[in-house]
DNA sequence: GCCTTTCTGTATCGATCAACACAGAAAGAG
DNA sequence: CTCTTTCTGTGTTGATCGATACAGAAAGGC
């Protein structure tokens, strides 16, 4: 069967990625469809004939973000020879990622989603599912360091990935604040000192 | 002049309490003013005549926050022998706070307030002088511990305690997503690790 | 040409938002 | 008691929310 009918008057990879932006930069409840719309450059029955719905929307924009600017982050733990190598990059990363650059908002949009009831119960569930990889993408680092031992036996794997996740979850928070990246290195230097041995 | 007319129908202090907690775990924009009300045990124009608006009762419930909640885990700081004692005891005291307990919910309300576009600009930038705050007590703080020798003459302060500050920024983002305590005692035992010497 | 299909633009839907008008109720002052 | 003042409950305001109905426009198939 070919494609008949009207063709699509707009691309929708770029509005999918203008829509991402506005709920990155304002939250799902707080970017009206009247935000979405003119960030996207269509009217709203377009926006539903091609995305569903706002959650719908929300939910792909998500995804697009955690396929384009997510990996920026995280594939970085598996760049380097080390594990403490591979978390400080990982870390470096978010220093250059986080701060607002251009038409990027400053901080994580899975980070600061659904940290407040405010959006519905599948985004919530949706972005909390997203920060378990995360934190399961440290501990698998990280216990590849203990498999090689590069980390002494004793180590506690849960513990130091939930702290480097929590040292990037407070990057991304002072980064929405207007912290500077050299003020974010610092961070991410401090939380070096904290790696065993 | 005597009080006279109609005496209120309610306590005041109460009813700011249950908007405190509503605004906590909802935030401003999805906190509506039938939550508001509900809440509160009163009707939306007893609500105005005695707080004046959504967003002066969402100021106001923030201050209460501020004076109750706040001091719990920041008068910590001055809580210790030395300055390593008393940060540590700071961020023992969010591990106890920050998890949901009871009626309390999980994190901290200055923390995830205001993350997002969600709010007016004055709760924005009232939220955020209360975050400058608590990162200018840990600077006083460790600068205490910087005359006093405790920390080398070498140390960076500002970096020092940004790096703690964000520890404690992760800590109030994992509990909102269900960390337990001892998750969350694990990263202050690691971010101890970091302290300089 | 005409038919079918799909998209676009206008205009609007009911629901909900924050906020308030107004009248009655509850107190003190005289 | 009456008068004044202030608070409460009902009901409603205009604005905005997310979501659509509908008609016309733009493509391919015939």
């Amino acid at each position: 069967m070919a494609i008949t009918g009207r063709p699509r008057g707009f691309d929708r990879g770029a509005a999918l990625e203008a829509a991402m932006l506005v709920f990155w930069r304002k939250g799902f409840l707080a970017a009206s469809m009247n935000d979405l719309c003119d960030a996207m450059g269509i009217r709203s029955p377009s926006l539903y004939a091609a995305f569903g719905s706002k959650e719908t929307l929300y939910l792909e924009a998500a995804r697009h973000y955690a396929k384009t600017i997510g990996p920026s982050v995280w594939d970085q733990l598996k760049n380097g020879t080390t594990g403490r190598e591979s978390v400080e990059n990982f870390l470096l990363a978010a220093v250059s990622v986080l701060p607002e650059c251009g038409k990027m908002p400053a901080g994580c949009m899975v980070t600061l989603a659904g940290v407040s009831e405010e959006c519905t119960d599948a985004i919530l569930q949706a972005m909390k599912q997203v920060r378990i990889d995360c934190l399961e993408l440290l501990r698998t680092r990280l216990n590849d360091s203990l498999v090689t031992g590069e980390l002494p036996p004793s180590t506690n794997i849960e513990r130091l990935s939930r702290f480097y996740f929590g040292v990037y979850q407070g990057m991304a928070i002072q980064a929405r604040d207007g912290a500077a990246p050299e003020d974010l290195k610092g961070i991410t230097e401090t939380a070096m000192d904290a790696w065993p041995g």
